[in-house]
RNA sequence: GGAGAGGUGGCCGAGCGGUUGAAGGCGCACGCUUGGAAAGCGUGUAAAGGGGAAACUCUUUCAUGGGUUCGAAUCCCAUUCUCUCCGCCA
């Protein structure tokens, strides 16, 4: 959420930078609200003074007054909450502005590629599709889920249930031993407040699982992702400088209902409703954001060099980021069956637009109370890495190659094969 | 499910109708002390919002929302969350 005493600061150039992202806004709507909302404010205000100074004076002629003025601060006080109401629900539904840094553009053909990395594997026959080798394996079932659950499910069975396991812990491993990372086991439900805070609600309450506890309490909701959780670790905290950066690991279960991408990727696992997810994510000074986006996006790379996968990183043009996103790369692992680049993670900046909505502060060596920054990257996106693995190691029998650095997390399995 | 207790500042914790934005402590900052540090002593230290170029100033805030009152952290009601005990389940 964007702080409106900076927007006022200079409307026109807020107007200017949200321009970039093709989102419509009533800003002149938002303009005279806020406006209305200050002179209701010191309406109310001077009344209130009037108020504090009759009962401070203990003068029994002038209570009758006072109550006089009660009702009158009542009156300004509802027409003010509306405005304010109004005013809180169209900032909400505000993306964040995009960094000076990001390209401009609409869709996802503006990206711009910034690095490729790994060879690209030659084979001396068709490369199969994640699916078709699992499946021929008999260690992918989406038939069996379809049954048991319903569509955009899969089992994963034997020997690549210990692969995803391996992917998973090895991960974590790397990025809290070598990257400084706090492993986190968190709770995988969210309350209505938390999901806000990273920007989940109000906009796209369509892409949740909300979960009924008991009738009557609070929403609750599936995490999409561990961001939601272990970025408002910090909700409602004003940090001591010394404990800043925070960097938090997590391997999650994540729930998405994909409402938006009906016929897109039916086939496989790529785009699912459950998969497993190594979540990143750094609560750091608001002037450190991108400098932290760059050593968190090295930390997701570093895992597709260490599993010896061909990617290429992108930076997504102002189109295309998240909602919450000030600046995003992307990092896309090469997929054979598909002859080309597929996400497995995106790394993002938001500067302090999560911070505002959580109100998750910090003391600066000025002692001034400042929103922090916060960032979130998947590092990796498991199940993809799954698929990433069985595609470009796959052989000509149909057996897959492990990756030398998972083999002591699978018993120093070397391969996977039928039997 | 039954019975209690409680939510106060960055943190801990007093206060239970009127200069209380809130004692005390911790933490933090600065100063004194020291060869240097620690300890000790002293001083300072909330957030949000409004006005102002600034100095500064005003309003709000003691879980949340209502109510009583000229006046509420303090009294009443509702909601919510946390904790303890009993039962149930793991």
């Amino acid at each position: 959420m964007h702080n409106l005493k900076e927007i006022r600061k200079d409307f026109t150039a807020f107007e200017k930078a949200l321009k970039k992202r093709s989102t419509q806004i009533d800003f002149n709507k938002l303009k005279v609200l806020d406006i209305q909302n200050r002179e209701f404010i010191q309406k109310k205000e001077a009344l209130e003074k009037e108020k504090k100074d009759i009962s401070k004076s203990k003068d029994k002629s002038l209570f009758a007054k006072s109550k006089e003025i009660s009702d009158s601060i009542d009156q300004i006080n509802e027409q003010q909450k509306k405005i304010k109401l109004t005013l809180d629900n169209i900032l909400s539904n505000i993306p964040n502005v995009p960094h000076t840094d990001v390209p401009e553009g609409k869709n996802e053909k503006d990206n711009i590629e910034i690095k490729k990395s790994g060879e690209i594997p030659k084979f001396d026959f068709d490369p199969k599709s994640h699916f078709e080798i699992g499946e021929k394996l008999k260690m992918l079932d989406f038939d069996l889920a379809t049954k048991t659950t319903g569509s955009r499910f899969v089992f994963v069975k034997n020997k690549l249930a210990l692969l995803e396991r391996a992917i998973s812990n090895f991960m974590l491993d790397i990025h809290t031993f070598k990257n400084g990372y706090e492993e986190i086991s968190p709770p995988l439900l969210a309350s209505e407040n938390t999901m806000f805070g990273t920007g989940q609600l109000p906009k796209f309450e369509n892409d949740q699982f909300e979960v009924k506890l008991e009738e009557g309490t609070d929403r609750k909701f599936l995490i999409p992702t561990a961001e939601v959780i272990l970025t408002n670790i910090v909700k409602d905290k004003i940090i001591e400088l010394k404990s800043l950066p925070m960097r938090f690991v997590a391997s999650t279960p994540c729930f998405r209902k994909e409402a938006g991408s009906y016929g897109k990727d039916t086939k496989g696992m790529i785009r699912q409703h459950q998969f497993y997810k190594v979540e990143l994510v750094s609560i750091v000074e608001q002037t450190k954001c991108l400098e932290e986006l760059e050593r968190m996006t090295n930390c997701a790379t570093e895992i597709l060099d260490l599993l010896e996968l061909p990617y290429r990183k992108i930076i997504l043009c102002s189109g295309d980021m998240g909602f919450s996103a000030e600046k995003t790369y992307d990092i896309e692992v090469w997929l054979p069956s598909e002859n080309k680049y597929r996400e497995i993670s995106s790394c993002s900046s938001c500067g302090t637009f999560q911070a505002v909505r959580m109100k998750a502060r910090y003391k600066n060596a000025k002692k001034e109370t400042l929103y922090v920054g916060t960032l979130n990257g998947s590092g990796l996106a498991v199940g993809r890495t799954l698929i990433a693995i069985l595609e470009n190691y796959q052989q000509k029998d149909g057996s897959v190659i492990i990756p030398k650095a998972l083999r002591p997390y699978m018993n120093n399995l070397e391969k996977i094969s039928l039997n």
